[in-house]
RNA sequence: GGGCGCGUAGCUCAGUUGGUUCAGAGCACCUGGUUUACACCCAGGGGGUCAGGGGUUCGAAUCCCUUCGCGCCCACCA
C-alpha cells in the first residue's frame, strides 16, 4: 500500500464516511451499555448549512464521537423542523414567482405545494451535515411534521386543554401584515428607527379651545376613542368630563383621566387608540372605550380610513400628515428616535392587533423548569452566566400565544359546532370531536360535516418543545423501550438566541409530560460573526459557503478551524485562516505518520535516549490527557483541542520524534518503533472526535484492520500513572537544550559543529537525559566539574551553570558586559525580595509557604550572584 | 428605563478560592536555517502601567467604589 506524500481530504473523507455508514457505526439500539444521547436542534427543513450549523454540529459530533470511543451507546438523533412561518414564507414567495397567489389557494392546495417544496429541498441540510462528518443515526431521522410527531403535538394540545391550561383570548398580538400571521414576542425584533413626533390639535366640543396631543402614528387618529389626561395635571383640569373631536373624521370622543399619562412626555396629553396599541388597549378596557380597528389584515386602511381606504399604513401616514397640516391641525413635527418592532421573518414593521388567539398558561408549568436549572442543578447551562438570563425570563414568563394564521403546521384540533365562536370542543380526531360536540350541545343530530375545525395552526415551537420526547415516541407510547432507555438525553448543543424559544420550553415540556428533565447539560455556543464582528447573515453576504470551505480545507480542517476559537457562549469571530491552520495541522500529523512509516525496522538494541524519551512521552501524554478530560468536563472544547494540538505538534513531533529519530538512513530498533506506533495510535484516538477522517485514514494505514477494529469504535485511552519527577527532569533538560540552541544562534555556531558542555554546581537529577541533550544539542562531551571554564560561553538553568566550549574565538568584552548586565538585574531582584522580607507585617501576616518561597528566592539569588561574580573574575 | 456581562500582547482569548505554573496561549510579527517527515516546516526572539482613577490589604489582573468604552437580555412613554 503506497502512502501518498500529500493528504488529499476530498478523496479520503467521502471514502471513510461511506465506510462508517456501511458498517453502521452510527446506529444505536438500546442495549446493556450506558446510553449517551444527543438530539439535534432540528434545522429548518428548507435551510442550507451555514456557519452556525457547522459550529453547532461539529461540537455535537465531537461529543458523540468521544462518548462512542468511551464505550457508551452513543445515539445522535437527527431531524428537521417544519419552521412554520419561515417555510411558508418561502413557499409563498416561490408560488408568487409562478404567478400564484396564496390567497387563491385552499388549505389543501397550499399544503400540496408546500409538501412538494419540502420533498424537493427538504433534507438538503442533512446531506450537508454528512459532508461535515456528523455521525448521526440517520435511521432515526425525524421531521416535526411527520405523522407520528404531529399526533404527539395534537395529543399534547388536547391534554393541556383538558387540564385547563389552554384558552382562547381576544388579545393584542404582534401581527405581521406581510405574512398575515401572529408572531410571538420572541419573533419581534426591536430596531431603533428615526421617526417623527407629530403634534396634532383636537377641537374641544362646544368650545373654541383646542387640545394638542403628540403621536408617532398620525394615521391612527382615525381609530381614536378617547383623549387621556393626567388627573392631577392642572393644565388640563378644566377639560375634565368634556369631549373632543377627532380631526378629519369628526368623531366625538370623551376626555378621560388616568395616571398612566406621563405629564413630562410630549404635550402631557394622550390620544387613546385601543385597537392599535397595547397600552391603549389597557386604558380602553379600564375606561370601557370603543375599539375601532382601522386596518385590514395587510395593514391597509379599512372603511374607517375614510378616503384613505385601501391605502397602506405608511402611505397614509405621509398623506394624512400633509392633509392635517393643510387643514391646520398639524402644529409641528419633531424628529423622534424610537424603537419599532419588526418581524424576524419578513422584516416588516409589526402591527399590534386585537384578535382571537389560543394561549397556553405558563406560570405553573414553568415552576419545575425554574427549579431544575436554578435550584437543583438538575439541568446545567454552560456557560453558567446564562442562568441569570434564564431566571429573568422564566420568572417573568407570560402566557404563550400558540396559534398562527398559517397553513403550514399542525392545525389546531378545536372544532366549532354552532354559530358562535364559543361553541367548540377540542379532541384528537374529528370523530371524537363529534361525540363531544353532541354531548356538549345536547344535539344528537349533529353530523361530522357540521363541525368546522379551527383554521389556525400551532406555533412551530409547540412541536419542537416536545422534540427530546417525541423523537423517541414518548408522548404516544410513554413506556416504549427507546424512551425509557434514551430519555433523559445527555447534552443539548444550541445557540443562546433560542434559549427561551426552545430550550426553556423543552425543559418545561420535559417535566410536564415525562416528569423528568429532557437533558442534563446545555452547551450554548456563540454566534458566528465575521472579523468585523458582524453577525454572519445571508443579507450581508458575509457568510462563506459552508460546502466550499469543506472543499478547500477538508471537513477536518474546517472543524478544527471552528473549534479553535470558540469558547462556549462566546461569539466566534470566524476567520478562514483558522481553517487553514486546521488543514495545516492535518498535514503535520500526516507527515509525522509518513516519517514513522518510512523507517527501516531491525532487531538492534534500543538506544538509552530512545527509552527515556518514550518513558517521558508516556507521562506527558497522561498529563495532557487529564487536562483534556478536565476541559471536556467543563465543555471547554477549544481548550481540549488546543491541548491535543500542542501535545501532537510540540511534544510528539518536535520533541519525541526528534529525540528517537535515527540519523538519516539508519534503521530503527523494533522496540522503539513498536512503542512509537502505539503512541501515535493513542494520539489518533484522542484526536479522532475533532478530526475523524484524517485519523481514521492513518489508523488503517498503520495496520490492517477489520471493520470491528475501526478507529471510530476503538477505545478512549485509559488513565495511567504519571511519573512527575520524570516530567520535571525533562523540563530541565529541555531548558538546557534551549540554552544550547540559543547560544549557538547568538554566537553563530552552526549545529553541525559539535561542542563540549561543562556543567558546574549540578543540582539536577536530569542526568539521565544527557544522551538526549547530546543528541539534540550536538554535544560531543558532557563533563561535570567544579570550576569555571576558561574562554567559554555560558548560560544558566536554575542553579546550574553551563559552559559551552567551542573551537571559535570569543568576544571577551561582550561576555563580560552580558554577565554584568545579569549581575545588575539579579542584585536588583535580591533587593526587592529583601525589602519584602524585612517588612515585619509581611512576615507575620503572609502564610508560611509564601514567606518560605521568598526566602528561597533570596537564597537562589545569592547563589546566582556568587556564580556570576566567579565567572566574571575568570574572564577578566 | 430595569437587569446581566465585558475591557489582559498587533488579533482572538485563558487566567478557579487575592500570594512561584501571575503576567500566559494560539495566531500574527522579527531574526536565522532547504541535500536528511513536513517551508502547510525547524530553531530563536521582541512585545502588555492587565481600560483610567481611587480604596481595602503585608500583598490586587483578581475584592470594593467611581469614570470612560463596548456587548447582551428584558420592558417599551404616546
Amino acid at each position: 500500500m503506497s502512502i501518498p506524500s500529500k493528504y488529499d481530504a476530498t478523496q479520503v473523507e467521502q471514502k471513510w464516511y461511506d465506510y462508517w455508514m456501511k458498517h453502521q457505526y452510527f446506529q444505536s439500539k438500546p442495549d446493556e451499555r450506558t446510553p449517551y444521547t444527543i438530539v439535534i436542534p432540528p434545522p429548518n427543513v428548507t435551510g442550507v448549512l451555514h456557519m452556525g450549523h457547522m459550529l453547532n454540529n461539529t461540537i455535537q459530533d465531537v461529543l458523540i464521537r468521544r462518548a462512542r470511543l468511551q464505550g457508551k451507546n452513543a445515539c445522535w438523533v437527527p431531524g428537521t423542523d417544519h419552521a412554520s412561518i419561515a417555510t411558508e414564507a418561502k413557499v409563498v414567495a416561490k408560488l408568487k414567482e409562478q404567478g400564484i397567489d396564496k390567497n387563491d389557494l385552499s388549505r389543501d392546495e397550499f399544503m400540496a405545494h408546500a409538501w412538494d417544496w419540502t420533498n424537493e429541498y427538504g433534507g438538503v441540510i442533512l446531506k450537508q451535515l454528512q459532508k461535515l462528518g456528523c455521525s448521526c443515526d440517520w435511521d432515526r431521522t425525524k421531521f416535526t411534521l411527520d405523522d407520528d410527531m404531529s399526533e404527539s403535538v395534537i395529543s399534547v394540545f388536547v391534554d393541556l386543554f383538558n387540564k385547563g391550561l389552554i384558552y382562547r383570548g381576544y388579545r393584542m398580538v404582534n401581527w405581521d401584515p406581510k405574512a398575515q400571521t401572529t408572531l410571538s414576542d420572541e419573533e419581534v425584533i426591536y430596531e431603533e428607527r428615526q421617526g417623527h413626533l407629530y403634534y396634532i390639535e383636537y377641537a374641544v366640543e362646544n368650545s373654541d379651545e383646542r387640545l394638542t396631543i403628540a403621536t408617532t402614528r398620525p394615521e391612527t387618529i382615525l381609530g381614536d376613542s378617547a383623549i387621556c389626561i393626567h388627573p392631577n395635571d392642572e393644565r388640563f383640569s378644566h377639560l375634565k368630563g368634556k369631549k373632543a373631536i377627532v380631526p378629519l373624521c369628526n368623531r366625538v370622543i370623551p376626555i378621560i383621566e388616568d395616571e398612566y399619562v406621563d405629564v413630562e412626555f410630549g404635550t402631557g396629553c394622550l390620544k387613546v387608540t385601543p385597537a392599535h396599541d397595547e397600552n391603549d388597549k389597557v386604558l380602553g378596557d379600564k375606561h370601557q372605550l370603543e375599539i375601532i380597528d382601522i386596518f385590514n389584515a395587510d395593514a391597509t386602511l379599512n372603511s374607517y380610513g375614510l378616503h384613505y381606504e385601501g391605502k397602506d399604513r405608511f402611505v397614509v401616514r405621509k398623506e394624512i400628515s400633509k392633509e392635517l397640516e393643510a387643514k391646520g391641525f398639524l402644529i409641528k413635527t419633531e424628529q423622534h428616535t424610537h424603537k419599532v418592532g419588526t418581524s424576524e421573518r419578513t422584516k416588516v414593521v409589526i402591527e399590534p392587533r386585537l384578535s382571537d388567539q389560543w394561549f397556553l398558561k405558563m406560570e405553573d408549568l414553568a415552576k419545575p423548569a425554574i427549579d431544575a436549572v436554578l435550584k437543583n442543578d438538575t439541568v446545567k447551562l454552560f456557560p453558567k452566566k446564562f442562568d441569570n438570563t434564564y431566571r429573568h425570563w422564566m420568572e417573568n414568563i407570560r402566557d404563550w400565544n400558540i396559534s398562527r394564521q398559517l397553513f403550514w403546521g399542525q392545525q389546531i384540533p378545536a372544532y366549532y359546532f354552532g354559530d358562535g365562536e364559543s361553541d367548540f370542543v377540542v379532541a384528537k380526531t374529528k370523530e371524537e370531536a363529534l361525540k363531544l360536540a353532541r354531548e356538549k350541545s345536547q344535539n344528537l343530530t349533529l353530523q361530522i360535516d357540521d363541525l368546522r375545525q379551527d383554521s389556525d395552526v400551532l406555533d412551530t415551537w409547540f412541536s419542537s418543545w416536545l422534540w427530546p420526547i417525541s423523537v423517541f415516541d414518548g408522548i404516544r407510547n410513554p413506556e416504549n423501550e427507546d424512551i425509557n432507555y434514551y430519555y433523559p438525553t445527555n447534552d443539548l448543543v444550541t445557540g443562546p438566541d433560542i434559549l427561551f424559544f426552545w430550550v426553556a420550553r423543552m425543559i418545561v415540556a420535559g417535566f410536564e409530560f415525562k416528569d423528568e428533565k429532557p437533558f442534563e447539560n446545555v452547551y450554548l455556543t456563540g454566534l458566528v460573526r465575521d472579523k468585523q464582528r458582524r453577525k454572519m447573515s445571508k443579507s450581508l453576504g458575509n457568510s462563506p459557503d459552508a460546502l466550499q470551505l469543506i472543499d478547500r480545507f477538508g471537513a477536518d480542517g474546517v472543524r478544527v478551524g471552528l473549534l479553535l476559537s470558540s469558547a462556549a457562549g462566546n461569539d466566534l469571530l470566524f476567520d478562514e485562516a483558522l481553517c487553514q491552520q486546521g488543514k495545516g495541522f492535518g498535514n503535520k500529523i500526516w507527515n509525522a505518520f509518513r516519517l514513522i512509516q518510512g523507517w527501516e525496522v531491525v532487531e538492534i538494541e534500543q538506544p538509552k535516549y530512545a527509552k527515556i524519551a518514550l518513558e517521558w512521552y508516556a507521562s506527558k501524554f497522561q498529563k495532557v490527557l487529564t487536562e483534556i478530560e478536565d476541559h471536556f468536563e467543563k465543555y471547554r472544547l477549544s481548550d481540549a483541542l488546543m491541548s491535543i494540538y500542542k501535545l501532537i505538534w510540540d511534544d510528539f513531533c518536535s520533541w519525541l520524534l526528534e529525540m528517537i529519530k535515527p540519523t538519516y538512513g539508519a534503521p530503527i530498533d523494533q522496540k522503539t518503533y513498536t512503542a512509537v506506533v502505539d503512541i501515535l495510535e493513542e494520539n489518533l484516538k484522542i484526536l479522532h472526535p475533532f478530526m475523524p477522517f484524517l485519523t481514521e485514514e492513518i489508523w488503517h494505514f498503520l495496520k490492517p484492520r477489520t471493520p470491528k477494529e475501526a478507529l471510530i469504535v476503538s477505545s478512549w485511552p485509559a488513565a495511567k500513572p504519571i511519573n512527575s519527577s520524570l516530567l520535571e527532569n525533562f523540563e530541565f533538560a529541555s531548558e538546557v537544550i534551549s540554552g544550547i540552541r540559543n547560544l549557538r544562534k547568538q554566537k553563530q555556531i552552526p549545529f553541525k559543529t559539535a561542542v563540549e558542555l561543562h556543567v558546574i554546581n549540578n543540582a539536577s537529577s536530569a542526568q539521565n537525559f544527557d544522551d538526549l541533550i547530546s543528541k539534540l544539542g550536538n554535544i560531543s562531551l558532557i563533563k561535570y566539574t567544579t570550576s569555571s571554564v576558561d574562554k567559554a560561553f555560558s548560560f544558566r538553568v536554575k542553579s546550574n551553570e553551563y559552559f559551552m566550549v567551542a573551537d571559535i574565538a570569543i568576544d571577551l568584552d561582550a561576555e563580560v558586559s552580558k554577565l554584568e548586565e545579569e549581575l545588575k538585574y539579579t542584585k536588583g531582584f535580591l533587593n526587592s525580595v529583601r525589602k519584602k522580607l524585612s517588612n515585619e507585617r509581611f512576615v507575620s501576616n503572609a502564610p508560611e509557604q509564601v514567606v518560605a518561597s521568598e526566602k528561597r528566592k533570596e537564597a537562589d539569588a545569592l547563589a546566582k550572584i556568587e556564580t556570576i561574580e566567579a565567572s566574571l573574575k575568570n574572564l577578566k
